[in-house]
DNA sequence: CATACGACCGTAATCGTTTTCGGAAATAGT
DNA sequence: ACTATTTCCGAAAACGATTACGGTCGTATG
């Protein structure tokens, strides 16, 4: 391993040098500098991590948090795989890396993220997956750590926040079956205590009493998230009389298990009933094709990082404003589905 | 944040004390043990990263290695999660944590991981998609870092790696086709220069030569590994003749495009064509379910950690032997497509 | 009683980097 | 010619942990 002393050794000066020469500070020549990183790039030299970030008090390194484990809690891969690309376009600019940091399915999510902020092993925080009251926030807030999430949550702590415009995609969806006919519209509620669940809810129920349209208890259907959720829970709905018309659903993952399910029980979706639900690679190539809302996960993710470095004091001045919690909007692709 | 000498402070003793209690060294009475532990505790101090991984020269931290971007360059949705917390199983016994790491789609794989392992940032790599030639290897090797990769090279550094038997898969397939009657097979290989994509074509024309059969050009077809790859391949199937009587393909997340472009183009899979394939959380909801590939993703972790840790100098007396270089087995899950 | 030894703990060096501070040399100003 | 200022660089102090080393007790052994 080759540190800044052999560099400076290499060169004849000193390691203060070195340092301010890589590092672009003031009072080096300009002929030192070059040869300084000339060096370098021989040597192969890069500076060693926890010696720098010892020193600075700062890693150059945020985390996405997320839980491991064959259920996922509300995306699948893909989803995630591109919001980190948009993340990343942004945060290499800065000089920043981006992991994910990984929670084991046996490992409590607060007790894990406890530990690893107190280690300092990111100068910020993404956060995802977010349950209706979320202590992780609170955590966060009283250790001082630059964070924002990917969702939101009824536990405030003055954080920034983006989400999907659930409630926007409830208005559209329920307004549109209304409007094809429906009257009899039942939802599909992914188990667990994440906010958008909630979220949702409450906005279908809200626009169908608009209409003078009610949703019956009955027809709020339970899922884990999961290909064999949808499966389960399209039985629930085939064996419900009256059996509603329309399905709405806010997850991805749930559709394909769904649609097999209601076909086993003799349901053919977007004929005998009409389905609208979420946007995922797989959704134009159901059949019939999904009538889903989508968006531009990548955008997503360039969004989220530069309102991270919005609370980062070390990166703020680029990106100045009040608390962003922006709610994302999504557009609607017509399928054959609903 | 209180660190190690708020935390001596506190106890009224010395820094060197309170670290041997803490990391079970010898030399500290039974009873100061119990109160640096109990202090710790309660003033909620863990370690600082980045001091602790100065001095004893490693971090702790297992990091594996991923791409990010929209398209997905061998696995899909669940698979990675599953196999990390396997992995995470493993490593959370010894004290080790998983991140993964992330290269963005827009830099060059072998740039970031000279990088990430020149920073020191992680004690061990675990490599995944790996290609035909892979200096990955190489340069890991170089810098004697230990590591495994998931996925076999034709480059070799005396590595260990586990890769699935794709081999067999192409065997075990191929002659259920053979044997149900099918003379004209074709096979879909991923674009790419991943090394999966040589051994499954490989092996699937040497077991047609065996039974007297030839794998034409015309019927290998390539294709992206996404939906809409799939979809498109499905296409120029359609469009030859012949066309095979059956597709065998190595990928998971072709097959649900695959499947429709083939309807589309008034091709029934599992009627007018048979279609094998690899598991995926979906492949038993399709219509007709998939016959297909399978493995416990969570088992595959934890070998994977276990023969990591045997080549990590700090651990391997735990797990001792030759340089692991496992095969993973599949099983067949009979479905209706083929 | 003197010596040896073990148990326990504090001191200080160390890891690799950044950054402050002060000094030397060169240049500019009077 | 003397001072003031700038330019550049080296020395050294941090950052937070681990650990080698030595010192102080008390107890056992001769």
């Amino acid at each position: 391993m080759t540190g800044i002393r052999q560099l400076a050794d290499y060169l004849d000066i000193s390691i203060g040098t070195v340092s301010r020469a890589l590092n672009g500070k003031a009072d080096v020549n300009a002929e030192t500098r070059r040869r300084v990183l000339e060096a370098a790039e021989k040597l192969g030299y890069v500076p060693n991590q926890s010696g720098r970030s010892l020193r600075k008090g700062s890693t150059g390194v945020v985390g996405f948090m997320m839980q491991t484990g064959p259920e996922i809690t509300s995306q699948g891969d893909a989803f995630f795989m591109s919001v980190f690309d948009g993340v990343q376009t942004v945060l290499s600019r800065h000089k920043l890396d981006l992991v994910a940091l990984l929670c084991s399915s046996n490992e409590d999510p607060y007790a894990y993220l406890q530990r690893t902020v107190a280690r300092g092993f990111a100068d910020a925080i993404i956060l995802s997956a977010t349950r209706r009251n979320d202590a992780r926030f609170e955590l966060l807030h009283r250790h001082d750590i630059p964070f924002i999430s990917l969702g939101r949550s009824l536990t405030d702590v003055g954080q920034p926040w983006i989400d999907l415009d659930f409630e926007g995609m409830a208005e559209v969806a329920i307004k549109r079956l209304v409007k094809a006919g429906h009257r009899d519209i039942g939802i599909i509620w992914p188990h667990g205590d994440l906010n958008l669940g909630y979220l949702f809810a409450d906005r279908c129920r809200q626009v169908l009493a608009e209409h003078g349209l009610a949703l019956s208890d009955d027809h709020v259907f339970r899922a884990k998230p999961s290909e064999a959720g949808g499966y389960a829970v399209a039985h629930e709905i085939a064996s419900r009389s009256p059996r509603p018309s329309a399905i709405v659903l806010v997850n991805e993952i749930l559709v394909t298990g769904l649609y097999k399910g209601l076909e086993d029980a003799g349901i053919k979706p977007g004929k005998d009933i009409a389905i609208i639900g979420r946007y995922s690679p797989q959704a134009q190539f159901l059949s019939p094709a999904l009538t889903c809302f989508t968006l531009s996960l990548r955008d997503l993710g360039i969004s989220l990082a530069e309102h991270l470095l919005s609370v980062m004091p070390a990166y703020q001045s680029h990106y100045v404003g009040q608390t962003p919690r922006v709610v994302w909007p999504m557009t609607l692709i017509e399928g054959a589905s609903g």
